[in-house]
DNA sequence: AGCTTGCAGCGTCAGAGCTT
DNA sequence: AAGCTCTGACGCTGCAAGCT
């Protein structure tokens, strides 16, 4: 199956200057509970120990990419929640500005009688 | 009660980009 | 170059709300 190509990184730092960075990569040494680590492939002989040893890599793969996806999902909410809030915030700085605006047009502009 | 629809969350895959 | 991490995309599932 062919995906399209996408190269979004989502770090958005760039185009706002003062936003938290939302891919943040950080070293992820610890593995979860339970996981064995590898004996080294010099020890592997039989066919089956390979089979093995593949399924075992996969499903160790797996389990990091499960974990990796859910920590992404929770750096992406936060992430959108902080956006929300900033909008909120300059929705109400716009509209300070322009009901400023406003009182400076009513101070400035010539009576008429 | 049964059906539909929309949403949220999950697991997986694929691909980009970083590290060793 | 190989291995790793991160993340968008996809498909699936479960749940809640609205409709018939």
């Amino acid at each position: 199956m062919q995906k399209p190509i996408m190269a979004v990184t989502g770090d958005e730092t760039a185009a706002t200057g003062d936003m938290p960075t939302y891919q943040i990569r950080a070293p992820t040494t610890a593995l979860p509970q339970g996981v064995v680590m590898a004996a080294s492939p010099g020890s592997l002989h039989s066919p089956q120990q390979l089979a093995e040893e593949a399924t075992r890599k996969r499903e160790l793969r797996l389990m990091k990419n499960r974990e990796a996806a859910k920590e992404c999902r929770r750096r992406k909410k936060e992430y959108v929640k902080c956006l929300e809030s900033r909008v909120a915030v300059l929705e109400v700085q716009n509209k300070k500005l322009i009901e400023e605006l406003e009182t400076l047009k009513d101070i400035c502009s010539p009576k008429t009688d």
